[in-house]
DNA sequence: CGACGTGTAAC
DNA sequence: CCTTTTACACGTCG
């Protein structure tokens, strides 16, 4: 039977979060911030509502950068006395809210839990977004599948107050492009006939998968779109990205993938802070390394799960990333891992002398699920479950 | 082959 | 002067 697989994608997600835990911001421009506390605005957005991205507010943007367009727009709009539609909604007004990741987690499990009362299979693919096989329940019947869409889009509005795109097609590469074709609140079907017409025209860094080194590549070698790298000579191709990439990026051209919809467990977990001030002191980074050690204990914990392997990670203050690592003999609880950070932190500031850091943080991998223990070979030592 | 470090990509 | 978290590919080393 042909396949069918739908992608799901929240829109504007935390910032549609805050505003359903605070309504009298609905409508409003949000700008979602983690705020790094070095200094009062220092920082980034991490989602922004539809009526900030209005104002050029988006995620990515330094806060100070999205303060400044807002203060930009509400100049223009006194200047001009003017009241359009989405400025009427609050320009000069832009709330800048902290996020908050447990909160949105705890929202995205229960959308992940619908999902599965829907679909034959789900892959969740981030906090905001999820894959799902819908082949049986729909009987390969396209019509099918949208009507189920609409039920699940629904569904999530009705529980949960929030709206989604989807994007529906026959397998996830395709659904997650056609996720993106009409957002928010969107619903695409690319049926397997029209997939070469729907990829054909859109720019190769469009493709998802694609990010900016690649498309510069490739748009130095007079490729620019999915046709045209669709029917790029196999050579050039190879010549600028080896062969097994340039049959992945042919792939993409076409619209053929065939990976499962399967959940998938983390294969690892991360922490990353900013320190208060530049420093190369290890007592001053370890400090911060416990604060977050502390975080990620109660998310394995939560889980029942032990590592293997602990990562520092060191950012300098030009913004260059650096990690040092060690995989320990057995499984190990977060207690175990700082002696092993202090190793790494020594090590990493006695061959970088000079260079202070300005971020630092870890990563927990090789990870063991369960109550059982694991020896170096990787084998279960104790029970299996 | 496992371990380690880096780059790319998406969120 | 700038966030966070995860995945994966690839080169290299022993």
């Amino acid at each position: 039977m042909q396949r069918i697989v739908m992608h799901l994608d929240m829109d504007s997600f935390y910032a549609s979060v805050e505003a359903l835990r605070r309504p009298e911001l609905k409508g409003k421009p949000l700008a979602i911030c983690v705020f790094s506390g070095r200094t009062k605005d220092s920082g980034a957005v991490a989602s922004a509502s539809y009526a900030a991205r209005a104002m050029g507010i988006r995620a990515g943007l330094s806060i100070r950068e999205a303060r400044a367009k807002a203060a930009a727009w509400t100049k223009a709009a006194e200047g001009k006395g003017d009241r359009s539609p989405s400025d009427a909604q609050g320009s000069g007004e832009v709330a800048f809210l902290p996020y908050d990741i447990e909160y949105y987690r705890q929202v995205s499990d229960r959308i992940v839990g619908i999902l599965e009362e829907e679909a034959d299979a789900v892959q969740q693919a981030g906090i905001d977004e999820a894959y799902m096989d819908v082949t049986d329940r729909a009987g390969g019947d396209w019509d099918r599948a949208r009507e189920m869409a609409l039920r699940i889009k629904r569904r999530v509005l009705e529980e949960e107050g929030l709206t989604c795109s989807i994007g529906i097609g026959p397998n996830k590469f395709v659904a997650k492009m056609a996720s993106k074709r009409q957002k928010p609140d969107g619903l695409t079907v690319v049926r397997t006939a029209d997939v070469g017409g729907f990829l054909a025209g859109l720019p190769v860094g469009k493709l998802h998968g694609i990010g900016g080194k690649t498309a510069g590549t490739l748009e130095g070698m007079g490729i620019r779109t999915a046709a045209e790298l669709a029917a790029a000579p196999e050579k050039g191709l190879e010549e600028a990205f080896g062969e097994r990439k340039s049959r992945l990026l042919r792939e993409k051209a076409l619209g053929l993938e065939d990976s499962p919809v399967e959940r998938r467990l983390p294969k690892q977990f991360s922490r990353l802070g900013t320190l208060k001030e530049d420093t190369d002191d290890t007592e001053a980074i370890m400090e911060k390394l416990e604060a977050l050690s502390g975080s990620l204990k109660k998310r394995l914990d939560g889980k029942g799960i032990s590592f293997r392997t602990v990562t520092f990670i060191g950012i300098d203050d030009r913004l260059g990333l650096r990690t040092r690592s060690e995989t320990m003999g057995e499984t190990a609880d977060v207690a175990k891992a700082l002696p092993v950070l202090r190793k790494l932190v020594s090590s990493f500031v006695s061959e970088f002398r000079g260079r202070k850091l300005r971020r630092v943080g870890l990563t927990l991998s090789n990870l063991t699920y369960g109550t059982e223990s694991r020896d170096v070979k990787g084998q279960k030592s104790l029970k299996e479950f």
